[in-house]
DNA sequence: TTGACATATAAGCATATTCTTATATGATGT
DNA sequence: ACATCATATAAGAATATGCTTATATGTCAA
């Protein structure tokens, strides 16, 4: 099965994924997400709204500051996602597959339109 | 380091992702991808374009047909960076985060601002 | 060679995404 | 209460994305 769609486009984002890297090294306030003040505030703010609604990060109030925490459990889609994919990251597969290809030379389904 | 944008950009895409689910079970020629015709063959082969300019698929010609094959091992820059996160995945280590937390309530380099 | 087939590219349009500026909300310190 | 700080939301503009129709390219079969 597919993840969502809002996971996949939350990730998809560089300057997300690097909000996600940053706070993978511990909770943090939105403002210091920035310290180089790369993007406005309301940009950062956004993306964490994104960010949010895909489930990989979770707030909670201090004082006037909202402190974010990483939530990696959401990646896991993703991960099993990929993982199906792993099986052929082996080179042994890879060769089994070519193999397999010079008997069937593209794959099961196709139907044979070269007599 | 994060995987390239091109590579996200086009795993991000749900069409994209179903096609190369589909090229999991076996290399097709690109009609063969939608074979419900659930759209046009121009954005059938544009989706094709997208995951060749980021590695995930190849063509050879057979014909007048393009043969597409999976090359899962472009998705490893996506399972590194996942896998980065895997760690949080247990959760005796994230009971342990939670304990330091207790220590340091929002990570190790938030300044205390409530005296 | 010629016409049909398989795929790719070009151009244009509708929608989505991401940014900006301006403003709203809510907590803090005096 | 009031000014300030931290963050969120609204509205609009610029760009990116994904689709469509029309056309180009290359292969096959007669």
């Amino acid at each position: 099965m597919q993840p969502s769609p809002a996971l996949f486009r939350a990730v998809a984002d560089p300057t997300r994924r690097g909000i996600l890297d940053r706070l993978a090294l511990g909770d943090a306030g939105a403002s210091d997400l920035d310290p180089a003040h790369a993007m406005s505030q309301p940009a950062m703010s956004q993306h964490l709204k994104v960010l949010r609604e895909a489930g990989l990060v979770e707030v909670r109030a201090h004082g006037r500051r909202r402190i974010y925490s990483l939530q990696p459990d959401a990646l896991r889609p993703i991960y099993d996602w990929i993982s199906h994919y792993e099986r052929f990251w082996d080179a042994r597969l890879h060769r089994l597959g070519a193999l397999l290809d010079e008997q069937a030379p593209y794959g099961p389904e196709a139907e044979d339109d070269t007599p």
